[in-house]
DNA sequence: CAAGGTGATGGGACTTGGTGCCATCACCAT
DNA sequence: ATGGTGATGGCACCAAGTCCCATCACCTTG
Protein backbone atom coordinates (compact mmCIF):
# COMPACT_ATOMS: atom_id res chain seq x y z
CA UNK A 1 0.00 0.00 0.00
CA UNK A 2 1.63 2.86 -0.92
CA UNK A 3 -0.64 5.33 1.08
CA UNK A 4 -0.87 4.96 5.11
CA UNK A 5 -3.88 7.56 6.18
CA UNK A 6 -2.63 9.31 8.84
CA UNK A 7 -3.72 8.26 12.10
CA UNK A 8 -5.23 10.91 14.44
CA UNK A 9 -2.99 11.87 17.52
CA UNK A 10 -6.25 11.15 19.73
CA UNK A 11 -9.37 8.97 19.02
CA UNK A 12 -12.26 11.09 18.33
CA UNK A 13 -15.30 12.28 20.37
CA UNK A 14 -13.97 11.54 24.11
CA UNK A 15 -16.93 13.21 25.56
CA UNK A 16 -19.50 10.99 24.05
CA UNK A 17 -17.42 8.16 24.45
CA UNK A 18 -16.93 8.78 27.92
CA UNK A 19 -21.04 9.58 28.27
CA UNK A 20 -21.63 6.03 26.63
CA UNK A 21 -19.51 4.28 28.69
CA UNK A 22 -20.67 5.98 31.52
CA UNK A 23 -24.44 4.84 30.66
CA UNK A 24 -23.28 1.57 30.34
CA UNK A 25 -21.24 0.71 33.31
CA UNK A 26 -24.13 2.49 35.49
CA UNK A 27 -26.72 0.04 33.59
CA UNK A 28 -24.34 -3.14 34.06
CA UNK A 29 -23.08 -2.63 37.88
CA UNK A 30 -25.20 0.41 39.05
CA UNK A 31 -23.78 4.16 39.56
CA UNK A 32 -22.47 3.47 42.91
CA UNK A 33 -20.47 0.62 42.17
CA UNK A 34 -19.15 2.41 38.88
CA UNK A 35 -15.77 4.27 39.57
CA UNK A 36 -14.61 7.72 37.32
CA UNK A 37 -11.37 5.08 36.30
CA UNK A 38 -13.83 2.38 35.39
CA UNK A 39 -15.58 4.50 33.08
CA UNK A 40 -12.18 6.16 32.00
CA UNK A 41 -10.84 2.86 31.18
CA UNK A 42 -13.87 1.62 29.35
CA UNK A 43 -13.69 4.49 26.92
CA UNK A 44 -9.68 4.23 26.98
CA UNK A 45 -9.16 7.34 28.59
CA UNK A 46 -7.94 8.27 32.17
CA UNK A 47 -9.70 9.90 34.94
CA UNK A 48 -7.92 13.32 34.25
CA UNK A 49 -9.36 14.02 30.80
CA UNK A 50 -12.55 12.71 32.51
CA UNK A 51 -12.54 15.42 34.92
CA UNK A 52 -11.38 17.72 32.08
CA UNK A 53 -14.76 17.22 30.06
CA UNK A 54 -17.40 16.98 33.04
CA UNK A 55 -17.60 18.51 36.09
CA UNK A 56 -18.09 15.98 37.83
CA UNK A 57 -19.17 12.09 37.74
CA UNK A 58 -23.29 12.63 37.96
CA UNK A 59 -22.20 15.34 35.60
CA UNK A 60 -21.39 12.68 32.26
CA UNK A 61 -25.16 11.60 32.21
CA UNK A 62 -26.57 15.58 32.20
CA UNK A 63 -23.90 16.94 30.02
CA UNK A 64 -24.81 19.31 26.93
CA UNK A 65 -27.98 21.24 28.22
CA UNK A 66 -29.11 21.56 24.81
CA UNK A 67 -32.60 20.80 26.27
CA UNK A 68 -32.73 24.64 27.98
CA UNK A 69 -31.65 26.74 24.98
CA UNK A 70 -33.99 24.62 22.65
CA UNK A 71 -37.20 25.46 24.92
CA UNK A 72 -35.45 29.28 25.91
CA UNK A 73 -35.50 29.65 21.56
CA UNK A 74 -38.58 27.86 20.78
CA UNK A 75 -40.48 29.99 23.35
CA UNK A 76 -39.36 33.54 22.16
CA UNK A 77 -40.35 32.10 18.56
CA UNK A 78 -43.99 31.39 19.29
CA UNK A 79 -45.99 33.53 17.33
CA UNK A 80 -46.93 37.20 19.19
CA UNK A 81 -50.63 35.82 19.79
CA UNK A 82 -49.92 33.41 21.17
CA UNK A 83 -50.91 32.80 25.23
CA UNK A 84 -47.62 31.61 27.56
CA UNK A 85 -49.27 27.91 27.44
CA UNK A 86 -49.56 28.22 23.46
CA UNK A 87 -45.84 29.36 23.83
CA UNK A 88 -45.21 26.27 26.11
CA UNK A 89 -46.47 23.92 23.85
CA UNK A 90 -44.52 25.21 20.46
CA UNK A 91 -41.62 24.47 22.54
CA UNK A 92 -42.58 21.53 23.28
CA UNK A 93 -42.66 20.53 19.35
CA UNK A 94 -39.87 21.67 19.33
CA UNK A 95 -38.31 19.30 21.54
CA UNK A 96 -40.30 16.44 20.16
CA UNK A 97 -38.67 17.75 16.48
CA UNK A 98 -35.03 17.88 17.50
CA UNK A 99 -34.20 16.50 21.03
CA UNK A 100 -36.86 13.12 21.93
CA UNK A 101 -37.01 11.97 18.26
CA UNK A 102 -38.75 8.30 17.96
CA UNK A 103 -34.90 7.12 17.54
CA UNK A 104 -33.85 8.26 20.83
CA UNK A 105 -36.65 6.87 22.83
CA UNK A 106 -35.17 3.98 23.56
CA UNK A 107 -31.53 5.76 24.62
CA UNK A 108 -33.94 8.26 26.89
CA UNK A 109 -35.85 5.14 28.67
CA UNK A 110 -32.29 3.80 29.61
CA UNK A 111 -30.88 6.85 31.19
CA UNK A 112 -34.16 7.70 32.88
CA UNK A 113 -33.64 4.22 34.54
CA UNK A 114 -30.30 4.62 35.42
CA UNK A 115 -31.17 8.40 37.04
CA UNK A 116 -34.06 6.96 38.76
CA UNK A 117 -32.07 4.35 40.70
CA UNK A 118 -29.54 6.27 42.39
CA UNK A 119 -30.31 9.26 44.85
CA UNK A 120 -27.16 11.43 43.84
CA UNK A 121 -28.54 11.41 39.94
CA UNK A 122 -31.43 12.31 41.25
CA UNK A 123 -30.24 15.01 42.85
CA UNK A 124 -28.59 16.41 39.74
CA UNK A 125 -31.57 15.78 37.86
CA UNK A 126 -33.81 18.21 41.14
CA UNK A 127 -31.27 20.84 40.02
CA UNK A 128 -31.39 20.33 36.79
CA UNK A 129 -35.04 20.65 36.66
CA UNK A 130 -35.03 23.82 38.32
CA UNK A 131 -32.43 25.33 36.04
CA UNK A 132 -35.07 24.44 33.14
CA UNK A 133 -38.15 26.21 34.95
CA UNK A 134 -36.38 29.03 35.40
CA UNK A 135 -35.31 29.21 31.94
CA UNK A 136 -39.14 28.85 30.67
CA UNK A 137 -39.91 31.71 33.35
CA UNK A 138 -37.23 33.93 31.58
CA UNK A 139 -38.12 33.14 28.26
CA UNK A 140 -41.88 34.00 28.59
CA UNK A 141 -40.89 37.18 31.02
CA UNK A 142 -38.83 38.05 27.70
CA UNK A 143 -42.55 37.92 25.62
CA UNK A 144 -44.01 40.59 27.98
CA UNK A 145 -45.80 38.01 30.62
CA UNK A 146 -46.03 39.74 33.75
CA UNK A 147 -43.52 37.68 36.25
CA UNK A 148 -46.35 35.97 38.35
CA UNK A 149 -47.87 34.30 35.28
CA UNK A 150 -44.90 33.71 33.53
CA UNK A 151 -43.46 31.64 36.88
CA UNK A 152 -46.94 29.42 37.20
CA UNK A 153 -46.80 28.55 32.81
CA UNK A 154 -42.95 27.29 33.33
CA UNK A 155 -43.87 25.62 36.52
CA UNK A 156 -47.21 24.03 34.83
CA UNK A 157 -45.36 23.26 31.23
CA UNK A 158 -42.26 21.39 33.62
CA UNK A 159 -44.96 19.17 35.47
CA UNK A 160 -46.90 18.43 31.96
CA UNK A 161 -43.59 17.63 30.26
CA UNK A 162 -42.36 15.37 33.11
CA UNK A 163 -45.39 13.68 32.64
CA UNK A 164 -45.40 13.65 28.82
CA UNK A 165 -41.68 12.43 29.20
CA UNK A 166 -42.85 9.71 31.32
CA UNK A 167 -45.50 7.94 28.91
CA UNK A 168 -43.53 9.09 26.05
CA UNK A 169 -40.30 6.69 27.56
CA UNK A 170 -42.80 3.73 28.31
CA UNK A 171 -43.28 1.44 25.21
CA UNK A 172 -46.66 0.93 25.62
CA UNK A 173 -47.18 4.93 25.16
CA UNK A 174 -46.88 6.90 21.28
CA UNK A 175 -44.00 7.42 19.05
CA UNK A 176 -44.65 11.29 18.98
CA UNK A 177 -43.06 13.34 21.66
CA UNK A 178 -45.16 16.03 20.60
CA UNK A 179 -48.49 14.83 20.71
CA UNK A 180 -47.94 13.10 24.00
CA UNK A 181 -46.40 16.43 25.31
CA UNK A 182 -50.22 18.85 23.78
CA UNK A 183 -52.04 15.73 25.08
CA UNK A 184 -50.50 16.16 28.76
CA UNK A 185 -50.59 20.30 28.29
CA UNK A 186 -53.91 20.03 27.93
CA UNK A 187 -54.55 17.57 31.04
CA UNK A 188 -52.91 19.89 33.35
CA UNK A 189 -54.11 23.38 31.93
CA UNK A 190 -57.50 20.92 32.54
CA UNK A 191 -56.45 19.85 35.80
CA UNK A 192 -55.62 23.25 36.93
CA UNK A 193 -58.91 25.05 36.99
CA UNK A 194 -60.41 22.70 39.05
CA UNK A 195 -58.31 23.83 42.07
CA UNK B 1 -17.29 22.06 98.09
CA UNK B 2 -18.47 18.84 99.27
CA UNK B 3 -20.67 17.94 96.17
CA UNK B 4 -19.18 17.71 92.62
CA UNK B 5 -22.06 17.33 90.35
CA UNK B 6 -22.21 14.45 88.07
CA UNK B 7 -20.85 15.25 84.77
CA UNK B 8 -22.69 13.73 82.32
CA UNK B 9 -20.31 11.79 80.52
CA UNK B 10 -21.44 13.38 77.03
CA UNK B 11 -22.57 17.00 76.40
CA UNK B 12 -26.30 16.83 74.67
CA UNK B 13 -28.15 18.04 71.74
CA UNK B 14 -24.64 16.62 69.78
CA UNK B 15 -26.87 17.40 66.19
CA UNK B 16 -28.08 20.87 67.51
CA UNK B 17 -24.48 22.03 68.56
CA UNK B 18 -23.01 20.52 65.03
CA UNK B 19 -25.65 22.16 63.04
CA UNK B 20 -25.83 25.15 64.59
CA UNK B 21 -21.76 25.64 64.33
CA UNK B 22 -21.70 23.96 60.42
CA UNK B 23 -24.24 27.14 59.78
CA UNK B 24 -22.26 29.76 61.64
CA UNK B 25 -18.82 28.51 59.69
CA UNK B 26 -20.62 28.55 56.42
CA UNK B 27 -21.66 32.17 56.97
CA UNK B 28 -18.42 33.02 58.26
CA UNK B 29 -16.13 31.25 55.70
CA UNK B 30 -18.58 30.05 52.85
CA UNK B 31 -19.93 26.15 52.36
CA UNK B 32 -16.65 25.14 50.60
CA UNK B 33 -14.07 26.52 52.81
CA UNK B 34 -15.52 24.61 55.98
CA UNK B 35 -14.63 21.00 56.19
CA UNK B 36 -16.66 18.53 58.00
CA UNK B 37 -13.36 18.47 60.89
CA UNK B 38 -14.11 22.10 61.28
CA UNK B 39 -17.85 21.67 62.08
CA UNK B 40 -16.49 18.60 64.22
CA UNK B 41 -14.39 20.58 66.09
CA UNK B 42 -16.16 23.99 66.67
CA UNK B 43 -19.31 21.43 68.31
CA UNK B 44 -16.79 19.81 70.69
CA UNK B 45 -16.86 16.92 68.66
CA UNK B 46 -15.10 14.56 65.55
CA UNK B 47 -15.48 13.56 62.38
CA UNK B 48 -16.75 10.33 63.12
CA UNK B 49 -19.53 11.79 65.43
CA UNK B 50 -20.62 14.11 62.67
CA UNK B 51 -21.20 11.22 60.20
CA UNK B 52 -23.24 9.14 62.78
CA UNK B 53 -25.73 12.13 62.90
CA UNK B 54 -25.72 13.31 59.75
CA UNK B 55 -26.05 11.66 56.54
CA UNK B 56 -23.28 13.58 54.81
CA UNK B 57 -21.93 17.18 54.53
CA UNK B 58 -24.76 18.66 53.02
CA UNK B 59 -27.62 17.49 55.34
CA UNK B 60 -26.90 19.14 58.09
CA UNK B 61 -28.66 21.85 57.20
CA UNK B 62 -31.61 19.99 56.38
CA UNK B 63 -31.64 17.72 58.98
CA UNK B 64 -35.10 16.81 60.94
CA UNK B 65 -37.21 17.21 57.97
CA UNK B 66 -40.30 18.54 60.07
CA UNK B 67 -41.89 20.55 56.98
CA UNK B 68 -42.93 17.54 55.43
CA UNK B 69 -44.98 15.61 58.12
CA UNK B 70 -46.18 19.47 59.20
CA UNK B 71 -47.73 19.98 56.00
CA UNK B 72 -49.55 16.34 55.40
CA UNK B 73 -50.87 16.21 58.76
CA UNK B 74 -52.13 19.87 57.68
CA UNK B 75 -53.72 19.05 54.29
CA UNK B 76 -55.24 15.59 56.03
CA UNK B 77 -56.83 17.65 58.60
CA UNK B 78 -58.36 20.18 56.62
CA UNK B 79 -61.69 20.21 56.24
CA UNK B 80 -63.40 17.51 54.26
CA UNK B 81 -65.46 20.48 52.50
CA UNK B 82 -62.03 22.12 51.26
CA UNK B 83 -60.72 22.08 47.88
CA UNK B 84 -57.46 20.99 47.11
CA UNK B 85 -56.22 24.68 47.18
CA UNK B 86 -57.66 25.76 50.38
CA UNK B 87 -56.17 22.10 51.94
CA UNK B 88 -52.90 23.76 50.89
CA UNK B 89 -53.85 26.96 52.40
CA UNK B 90 -54.71 25.29 56.03
CA UNK B 91 -50.92 23.34 55.74
CA UNK B 92 -49.69 27.25 54.86
CA UNK B 93 -50.93 28.34 58.24
CA UNK B 94 -49.50 25.26 60.47
CA UNK B 95 -46.46 25.92 58.70
CA UNK B 96 -46.99 29.67 59.65
CA UNK B 97 -47.88 28.33 63.09
CA UNK B 98 -45.46 25.76 63.83
CA UNK B 99 -42.24 26.32 61.82
CA UNK B 100 -41.74 29.26 60.47
CA UNK B 101 -42.39 31.68 63.77
CA UNK B 102 -41.55 35.53 64.14
CA UNK B 103 -38.53 34.11 66.17
CA UNK B 104 -36.81 31.79 63.81
CA UNK B 105 -37.57 34.57 60.74
CA UNK B 106 -34.00 35.64 60.96
CA UNK B 107 -32.45 32.47 61.43
CA UNK B 108 -34.41 31.12 58.35
CA UNK B 109 -32.76 34.02 56.27
CA UNK B 110 -29.74 33.36 57.27
CA UNK B 111 -30.01 29.51 56.22
CA UNK B 112 -31.39 30.54 53.32
CA UNK B 113 -28.25 33.21 52.50
CA UNK B 114 -26.10 30.13 53.38
CA UNK B 115 -28.04 27.65 50.84
CA UNK B 116 -27.80 30.29 47.45
CA UNK B 117 -24.36 30.66 48.09
CA UNK B 118 -23.54 27.14 47.21
CA UNK B 119 -24.20 25.21 44.10
CA UNK B 120 -24.02 22.09 46.41
CA UNK B 121 -26.07 23.49 48.87
CA UNK B 122 -28.61 24.31 46.21
CA UNK B 123 -28.80 21.27 44.56
CA UNK B 124 -29.75 19.66 47.88
CA UNK B 125 -32.53 21.98 48.44
CA UNK B 126 -34.29 21.16 44.73
CA UNK B 127 -33.96 17.70 45.91
CA UNK B 128 -35.84 18.75 49.34
CA UNK B 129 -38.42 20.92 47.37
CA UNK B 130 -39.46 17.45 44.97
CA UNK B 131 -39.82 15.57 47.85
CA UNK B 132 -42.32 18.21 49.34
CA UNK B 133 -44.25 18.76 46.43
CA UNK B 134 -43.85 14.68 46.34
CA UNK B 135 -45.46 14.69 50.09
CA UNK B 136 -47.95 16.94 49.45
CA UNK B 137 -49.41 15.47 46.00
CA UNK B 138 -49.45 12.42 47.94
CA UNK B 139 -51.73 14.02 50.73
CA UNK B 140 -54.43 15.50 48.45
CA UNK B 141 -54.77 12.16 46.87
CA UNK B 142 -55.77 11.00 50.22
CA UNK B 143 -58.39 13.01 50.51
CA UNK B 144 -59.75 11.83 47.17
CA UNK B 145 -58.18 14.38 44.39
CA UNK B 146 -57.95 13.14 41.44
CA UNK B 147 -53.88 12.52 40.66
CA UNK B 148 -53.31 15.45 38.29
CA UNK B 149 -55.27 17.67 40.03
CA UNK B 150 -53.28 16.80 43.19
CA UNK B 151 -49.68 17.26 41.15
CA UNK B 152 -51.16 20.92 39.68
CA UNK B 153 -52.46 21.60 42.92
CA UNK B 154 -49.02 20.42 45.25
CA UNK B 155 -47.10 22.43 42.44
CA UNK B 156 -48.98 25.63 42.79
CA UNK B 157 -48.90 25.08 46.63
CA UNK B 158 -45.03 25.20 46.70
CA UNK B 159 -44.75 27.66 44.00
CA UNK B 160 -46.59 30.08 46.49
CA UNK B 161 -44.74 28.73 49.32
CA UNK B 162 -41.35 29.22 47.51
CA UNK B 163 -42.44 32.74 47.32
CA UNK B 164 -43.91 33.31 50.83
CA UNK B 165 -40.60 32.44 51.95
CA UNK B 166 -38.41 35.10 50.25
CA UNK B 167 -40.69 37.87 51.10
CA UNK B 168 -40.76 36.82 54.70
CA UNK B 169 -37.79 36.26 54.74
CA UNK B 170 -36.90 40.00 53.94
CA UNK B 171 -37.01 42.06 56.57
CA UNK B 172 -39.59 44.53 54.55
CA UNK B 173 -41.84 42.10 54.54
CA UNK B 174 -44.38 40.63 57.00
CA UNK B 175 -44.24 39.41 60.18
CA UNK B 176 -46.93 36.50 60.12
CA UNK B 177 -46.27 33.81 57.67
CA UNK B 178 -49.59 32.33 57.16
CA UNK B 179 -50.72 36.11 55.77
CA UNK B 180 -47.71 36.29 53.38
CA UNK B 181 -48.61 33.16 52.36
CA UNK B 182 -52.44 32.98 51.85
CA UNK B 183 -51.92 36.29 50.09
CA UNK B 184 -49.09 34.41 47.76
CA UNK B 185 -51.37 31.42 47.18
CA UNK B 186 -54.06 33.64 45.72
CA UNK B 187 -51.98 35.32 43.63
CA UNK B 188 -50.87 32.03 41.79
CA UNK B 189 -54.59 30.81 42.15
CA UNK B 190 -55.40 34.41 40.29
CA UNK B 191 -51.81 33.91 37.66
CA UNK B 192 -52.81 30.19 36.79
CA UNK B 193 -56.25 31.67 34.90
CA UNK B 194 -54.26 33.66 32.64
CA UNK B 195 -52.12 31.00 31.16
C1' DC C 1 -21.13 -4.65 95.78
C1' DA C 2 -19.35 -6.90 91.69
C1' DA C 3 -20.04 -8.10 86.84
C1' DG C 4 -21.49 -7.51 82.60
C1' DG C 5 -24.33 -5.03 78.99
C1' DT C 6 -25.36 -0.55 76.58
C1' DG C 7 -24.62 3.32 73.72
C1' DA C 8 -22.53 7.52 72.24
C1' DT C 9 -18.18 8.71 71.25
C1' DG C 10 -12.93 8.70 69.57
C1' DG C 11 -9.69 7.30 66.25
C1' DG C 12 -7.39 5.35 62.49
C1' DA C 13 -7.18 2.80 58.00
C1' DC C 14 -9.08 2.87 53.63
C1' DT C 15 -11.68 4.08 49.11
C1' DT C 16 -13.19 7.49 45.97
C1' DG C 17 -14.35 12.07 44.08
C1' DG C 18 -12.10 16.02 42.65
C1' DT C 19 -8.02 19.61 41.96
C1' DG C 20 -3.50 21.11 40.41
C1' DC C 21 0.67 20.79 38.19
C1' DC C 22 3.86 19.21 34.91
C1' DA C 23 5.45 16.17 31.11
C1' DT C 24 4.46 14.33 26.56
C1' DC C 25 4.02 14.43 21.72
C1' DA C 26 1.56 14.56 17.14
C1' DC C 27 -0.04 18.34 14.45
C1' DC C 28 0.49 22.94 12.41
C1' DA C 29 2.15 27.50 11.06
C1' DT C 30 6.01 30.13 10.21
C1' DA D 1 13.75 22.86 10.64
C1' DT D 2 11.68 25.24 14.60
C1' DG D 3 8.70 26.48 17.88
C1' DG D 4 3.83 26.85 19.40
C1' DT D 5 -0.60 24.45 20.34
C1' DG D 6 -3.73 21.40 22.57
C1' DA D 7 -5.54 17.16 24.16
C1' DT D 8 -3.80 13.83 26.86
C1' DG D 9 -1.22 10.89 30.79
C1' DG D 10 0.54 10.64 35.32
C1' DC D 11 1.38 11.87 39.92
C1' DA D 12 0.68 14.20 44.40
C1' DC D 13 -2.60 15.85 47.28
C1' DC D 14 -6.99 17.13 49.90
C1' DA D 15 -11.60 16.30 51.53
C1' DA D 16 -15.83 13.39 51.71
C1' DG D 17 -17.52 9.27 53.28
C1' DT D 18 -17.16 4.13 55.07
C1' DC D 19 -15.65 0.54 58.31
C1' DC D 20 -14.19 -1.34 62.25
C1' DC D 21 -12.64 -1.46 66.81
C1' DA D 22 -11.49 0.65 71.32
C1' DT D 23 -13.16 3.37 75.19
C1' DC D 24 -15.75 4.35 79.24
C1' DA D 25 -19.59 6.44 82.06
C1' DC D 26 -24.06 4.79 82.98
C1' DC D 27 -27.40 1.12 83.90
C1' DT D 28 -29.10 -3.39 85.00
C1' DT D 29 -28.76 -7.68 87.18
C1' DG D 30 -27.34 -11.14 90.39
Amino acid sequence: MPYTLPMARWQPNASERLALAALELFAERGYENTTVIDIAQRAGLTKSTFFRHFQDKREVLFGHDAMNRLLVEAIAAAPATATPLEAVAHAMDAVGREAFTPARREFSALRHAVIAASPELREREALKGLALTAAMTDALKRRGVPDLASCVAAELGALAMKIAYERWSDPAGGDDFSEVARRALGEVRAASTLC
